[in-house]
DNA sequence: GATCGAAGGTTAATCGTTAAACCACTATTG
DNA sequence: CAATAGTGGTTTAACGATTAACCTTCGATC
């Protein structure tokens, strides 16, 4: 059988409570006794059993992540985040998704509560109005951190990406990049697809560019519809020299429907991702995409819970964007000719220059300040 | 606070061990009871608390999934498939990767068992000689299973893939498309490198080819690795017209190099790879590739770990290997048809084109439709 | 009318560990 | 010399469940 503190305790001649000091670094203890416990701990290859010391200190240093889908690039990214963060402060990460079905995804929740993790990461699909999941979660005092989906209507701490953010960077690349006519396949209609959409229309409106509406093109989330998208937004005259993607596996599909039409990519239409998934440099064309910052998504979240977990009172719900951050491939233009550069400079615009980078300086608080790397 | 099983007595007028049984269905309980207990419960909104029960019964409904790097899209689906595979057994995966570290992989197994889970899946990273972290698994009695790797002179449960087969099949292809010089980028020296090497060599001499040793040359397990190997690949005379991949990564990087070599794929070349990773039907030229049933290994091995676990008595180590399967994409030689392929060479200068992307046009169905973009 | 058996519970012990209080002994201090 | 303060432990009581053994009560049986 698995030894214990007791078989321990028996073998030195101490009592158990002296064992656990021991192994615990606690309480006052002889130089003598220590080491004749431990060099028996060793030697019986003693692990603690941790559900005995769970159920009298309340705490199982066990984190619930609670995901709609984890073999998604963008969800194990986050898994594998978190589950490194909190390993050197002695967490492990207890990982559960649910399909994107809203009833297995409470029922997990609960099932993660049964087990007493001291915490939860959640991606939640909860429609807002049904949020007794949460109810159950806060009635027991267990502190959670909501990832990429926001909920409107529960006060939560919250880690994302600033979707915004990616909608403006995409279409400010494309008209930095020299286009005029900027599309947008946008994405289905919730909250995330709406602010990047809201982005690109701020971002085209502050350029002076006419928001033409009908630029703007239901492109779903998959490469298939994304396909389909684009076939209809070529059909709008004058044609689109520019187009900005809700995600990469839309883009994906745009830039097969544009290859497909005969055009040129980038020459006559230059195509932004948004999500940077792993594969987006092996493609056909490679693809100019937004990084969401997924790691740190996960590292924040992590960090966020392992602090509202340390902290005895309630906090005020926090929330966190990840300033997006451009990564250019070839699916955009180049650098513009160095006429086009003057030409630009006289009009006032700061932002020209060489294949240069655009990061995201200074952190959450000034989502505005870009920094120029050149 | 938290509910118990004791507040639950209390409200409804019973002892504790009447509540317990009520909620595990055991022992006989008048259905007048058992209705008032259930209902305090649901009011109350009781969660079991698995530490306590976990103490008692020795169980704890939760395995350990010992990873090497679970964002790695193979690892990622497997980690799904063995989820996916014992919920509905009430079980929940507990999961760790150590980033190829095997000392890291001995620490997170200690944890793991120190957190009493019931079983271990593990794609283990240790060397051969150094196996004391499964003899403490052992010493416990925890079973466990391998994936994906297996190790030397363990005697234990292992699920993977049969990698001698994953040469064969691969090598096979390019024999039944028409190649008739084929070279091999391997991988590593490993295990599984050496398999699929071994099946490469054995379909070739089975076949009645030429087993041409400067025709192996060290791919490693990159798309960097594989573009070099690839690169010196092409060097041998007489040219290879087809090559299998260690994996498909290093298939992508021996594509670039054959592409920018100013050769066709596959007129001049074909490419075989080996994993079917989920991008590989969106690269620049879809590529032929070798399916390892990675949902199968998850299911396979978590559904063998679980009847370990159930049955008190130990079995004698059983060995499960999923038969691989091709999946046929673009970077093969279609049917070979003579007349076809004489046709082509004559008109060859339609795909002489150097700087000539290729990509995938149609929906994935029909991977010979290729368009030529200029 | 004593005995049996089942139904419907209850009580006591246990799982392995920690928290809190307590004790014996020595050494110091005013 | 009594009080104080360490030192190095021990004892006792949880933590929240489960298991096993043990009671009642009631109706049926011999």
């Amino acid at each position: 059988m698995t030894a214990t503190m007791m078989d321990i305790a028996k073998d030195v001649n101490v009592s158990v409570v002296t064992v656990s000091k021991v192994l615990r670094n606690q309480g006052r203890i002889s130089e003598a006794t220590r080491k004749r416990v431990l060099r028996r701990a060793k030697e019986l290859n003693y692990q603690m059993n941790w559900a005995a010391r769970s159920l009298v200190t309340r705490r199982t240093y066990t984190l619930g992540l609670l995901l709609p889908e984890f073999a998604h690039p963008f969800f194990a990214d986050i898994a594998r985040a978190v589950a490194h963060t909190v390993r050197p402060h002695g967490y492990h990460v207890l990982i559960s998704s649910f399909e994107e079905d809203p009833h297995l995804e409470a029922s997990e929740s609960d099932s993660l509560l049964a087990r007493q993790v001291d915490g939860l990461i959640i991606a939640s699909s909860q429609p807002p109005q049904h949020l007794e999941m949460f109810k159950r979660v806060q009635e027991r005092n267990t502190p959670f951190v909501l990832i990429d989906r926001p909920i409107d209507g529960l006060r939560a701490c919250f880690v994302g990406v600033d979707n915004r953010a990616i909608g403006k960077l995409g279409t400010k690349h494309l008209i930095d990049r020299g286009c005029s006519r900027i599309g947008h396949l946008r994405g289905p209609a919730v909250g995330i697809a709406d602010q990047r959409m809201e982005g690109y229309r701020r971002e085209i409106i502050r350029r002076g560019l006419r928001a033409h509406s009908s630029y703007v093109v239901l492109g779903g989330r998959s490469d298939e519809t994304g396909y389909q998208g684009m076939r209809k937004l070529l059909k709008v005259k004058p044609r689109v020299d520019g187009v900005f993607c809700y995600n990469d596996p839309v883009a994906i599909g745009a830039i097969k429907a544009i290859l497909e039409a005969g055009l040129r990519l980038p020459e006559d239409i230059s195509v932004v991702g948004a999500g940077n998934v792993h594969y987006s440099d092996l493609l056909a064309v490679p693809l100019t995409t937004i990084d969401q910052g997924t790691c740190e998504i996960g590292v924040a979240a992590a960090k966020l819970l392992l602090a509202r977990i340390d902290s005895k009172r309630a906090m005020r719900p926090q929330v966190i964007l990840i300033p997006p951050r451009l990564v250019e491939r070839a699916s955009t233009r180049a650098q513009k000719k160095a006429w086009d550069t003057s030409l630009r400079e006289k009009l006032g615009s700061h932002h020209s220059g060489a294949n240069r980078i655009l990061i995201k300086a200074g952190v959450r608080r000034r989502p505005s300040r870009d920094m120029l790397v050149g």
